[in-house]
DNA sequence: CTTATCATTCGATGATACTCGAATTATCGG
DNA sequence: CCGATAATTCGAGTATCATCGAATGATAAG
């Protein structure tokens, strides 16, 4: 069985729980391995660059995103493995035993998830 | 394709981005359907009265738990089906566009899962 | 109606989080 | 070295979150 650093998941949800930053975690994702730099995402986001560095901290310590520097700029991108683990994290852990199949899923890739309430 | 309420989605992150929410959150998971009187939530997790219906007032909010009325007692339990929407937004918008295959649990660590036992 | 129990709401306090301009560090191209 | 560019750190102000005792509402039993 998964045992959790319960305090790992708790930064790992918080910093995702703030319109900013999930939409920044999206477009990092959207984006690919490649990244964006910090300039383009704070262009994008319409967000001066003390905040966009303040969010981007954020998801970097929380281990949702990596960080590389090219030049004289700062590439994010988004680390999948995280976000794998923490989905599987909430799995295991509070989604009802049994109840609800989702994590016996052999079928399609996201077969067993499409449906929502 | 899953329509995504992007509020929705970070309210309840937030919900459960806290240590002892999260803690609540697994108890009601693990006692399934017939959920918890809000008194002996409050006891097991060693929270003021107050501060627990804080807490379970932010869940329920959130969407995550159902609340009823059992006599002079409020019963709390677990919503799977929300968390399971959560997951499936999650795995939808944030996941590497199929690229990345979710059925690793139990892999090589990740920052947000470390092992404890 | 009165008392006891379960839980919430209220209100005050302390603690974090967020925002963002200004100053600073790092890098690049002459 | 110098000027320009990319991004961060610093600092101050604002806002939101969290905690919890005391007061209040809701239900049950005598």
């Amino acid at each position: 069985m998964l045992v959790v650093d319960t305090s790992a998941t708790v930064q790992a949800l918080a910093a995702l729980a703030h319109e900013t930053r999930l939409a920044l975690y999206r477009m990092l994702v959207e984006r690919g391995p490649d990244g964006l730099p910090a300039g383009v995402i704070a262009e994008r986001l319409n967000v001066p660059p003390s905040s966009l560095t303040f969010h981007v901290q954020h998801l970097h310590r929380a281990g949702l995103i990596t960080q590389r520097r090219v030049g004289r700029q700062l590439i994010y991108a988004a680390d999948y493995a995280a976000m794998n683990g923490l989905i599987a994290t909430l799995t295991e852990n509070c989604c009802g035993r049994g109840s609800v199949p989702l994590r016996r899923a052999r079928g399609g890739p996201t077969a067993a998830v499409r449906r929502s309430a």
